[in-house]
DNA sequence: GAGTGGTCTAGACCACTCA
DNA sequence: GAGTGGTCTAGACCACTCA
C-alpha cells in the first residue's frame, strides 16, 4: 500500500504562465482559429504589458505542446489538423516495408445511436446521450489495414452526416476544427492483442480468429475534454504499430 | 511519387548548441555520470564564456531530452536509470485495473549466441558476432504479464552474467548504465498481433494460439548507437500496452 | 545565509520571409 | 527594407534547498 503525497494548491505562478493561459483563452474562444497568424510578439508583450522574452516563454510552451506553430520571419500560427504534417502524428500503423503512402478511407456508415453506459462515462456523459457512430475501412497501398469504429458526441457534432465525412476525405480531426470547431489537443490508446470476430474479419479480409491489434483511443481537447471515442482493429500481417520512447 | 527536399547542411549553429554539444560531451566521456551533480549554471557560463542564459538554454534541451534532471535550489544532475521514476517511461504495458505494483521479472537463461543477419543489421554488426541472449519472464500483480528476449553485443556487454543481473533485480537499463557504461536514451519499437506458439504460450501460461502483442523493440544510446533488441510477448487478457499522442 | 535553478527585463543583433 | 521569430547578454530579483 502507498500513500501518494498530497498534491499542494500552486502556490506560485508565474507571468509566463499567465500569459500562457490568456493565449489559451484567445484560442478556446476562437479569437484566433486554426492556421490563422496570431499577433507578433512584440504586439503581445505591449498588449500583456510584459516583456518580449515573457511572451516567448508562454509561445514557447505552447509550441511544444502543438497548440502554435513558430515560423521565423513569418509569425506564429495556430497549429492545425488541415495541414499535410499534422496527419501523420495520430497515425501509428505504418507498413512493414516502404512508405506510409497511399492512404485511402472507405466510409462505411454514420448514423446516430445512444451510447452504453461505458462509452458515456469515458466521455464524461450519462448513459444513453446521443452519439454518432461511424465505422470505415482504411488501406494503405490497397492493401486493408484498419477497420474502425468513432463515436461522437451528438450535442458536439450536431448535423454531421456522411456526407460531411466524404467532403473532408475522411481526414477526421481535420474536419471536426473546420465544421464544428472541436480541436484535437492529444489521444490516450490502449492497445490489445485479440481475435478477429466476423465483423471486423469480413471488414479486413481475413479468416476469422486471425490476430489484430485493437486500438481504444481517447481523444481529449481543451481542458482535457474528452470528445471522441476510437476503436480500431488492425491487421498486423504486412503492417505494425510504431512508437519512439524518449 | 513524391519529391523529398534536400537536407541543407547546416549553415547556422547557434551559442547554445555548441555549448549543448561541449555538455553533451562530457556525459559520453563519463566525466560526469549518472546521478552525479553537474557544475553550476553560473560555473558553467564562466567555464565557456557565454553568458548563464546560454548555459540554460543547452541545459533545458538536454533535460527535455530526459539527458539531464534540474532541481530548484539543488542543482543539474546527470539522469540515471537507477532512479525509481525512471523506470516507467519504458514499460508501456499495464494492468487494466488498478496499479503498476508488484512488478516482478523472472530471469530463464543468460547466454552466449551468434547473431543472425536481421538481429546483427539491427544493431550495426555482421552477422555471426557475439552476443548474449537474456530471456525472462515479467509477472504483475502476480500474473504473468510479459515473456521476453533481450540481445546485447557481447562487445559493449563484456563479462555479463546471470548473477549480474539479479544481482540488479532484472532492472536492465539501470544494470546497463552502473556495470557497462550504457546509458540507453530512447527506445523505438514495432508492435503486431500474433498467435502464441508453444515457447511463449508455455512460459506465459496461455494455450496454443492465444493472440498476443509482440513488441520488437531497438534501443538507442548516444549517437543513435543502437545497443539493445528486445522481442517481448505480452498477454493482453488482463493487461494492455498504453500510449499518449500528443 | 550561501548557493542553486527559475523568472523577468531591456536592449542589441542575427536569420529569415516577403514585397 | 520592414517585419518576423531566434539568439545572446548583463543584471536584477525570486523560490527553493540545505547547513
Amino acid at each position: 500500500m502507498k500513500t501518494i503525497a498530497h498534491v499542494t494548491a500552486p502556490a506560485f505562478q508565474p507571468l509566463y504562465r499567465q500569459i500562457k493561459t490568456l493565449i489559451t483563452q484567445s484560442l478556446v474562444s476562437g479569437e484566433w482559429r486554426p492556421g490563422d497568424l496570431i499577433p507578433s510578439e512584440i504586439e503581445l508583450a505591449s498588449r500583456f504589458s510584459v516583456s518580449q522574452g515573457t511572451v516567448r516563454k508562454a509561445i514557447g510552451e505552447l509550441a511544444d505542446q502543438n497548440l502554435l506553430v513558430r515560423q521565423q520571419g513569418k509569425g506564429t500560427f495556430v497549429a492545425s489538423h488541415s495541414e499535410e504534417r499534422s496527419q501523420f502524428p495520430y497515425l501509428r500503423i505504418t507498413p512493414d516495408r516502404g512508405a506510409l503512402d497511399d492512404l485511402v478511407a472507405t466510409l462505411l456508415d454514420c448514423r446516430k445511436l445512444k451510447l452504453d453506459a461505458a462509452s458515456g462515462k469515458k466521455l464524461g456523459l450519462a448513459a444513453g446521450s446521443g452519439a454518432f457512430l461511424i465505422t470505415r475501412v482504411m488501406s494503405i497501398s490497397a492493401r486493408k489495414a484498419i477497420f474502425e469504429e468513432i463515436r461522437l458526441p451528438a450535442t458536439r457534432f450536431k448535423g454531421l452526416s456522411a456526407e460531411t465525412i466524404e467532403q473532408h476525405h475522411c481526414m477526421m480531426y481535420s474536419m471536426y476544427e473546420t465544421e464544428f470547431d472541436v480541436r484535437i489537443l492529444h489521444v490516450e490508446e490502449q492497445i490489445k492483442a485479440i481475435a478477429a470476430e466476423r465483423t471486423a474479419a469480413g471488414h479486413l479480409g481475413v479468416p476469422e480468429g486471425t490476430p489484430l491489434l485493437v486500438i481504444e483511443r481517447v481523444a481529449y481537447t481543451y481542458a482535457d475534454k474528452a470528445v471522441e471515442l476510437r476503436r480500431s482493429y488492425c491487421s498486423t500481417k504486412e503492417h505494425h504499430y510504431r512508437n519512439r520512447i524518449v
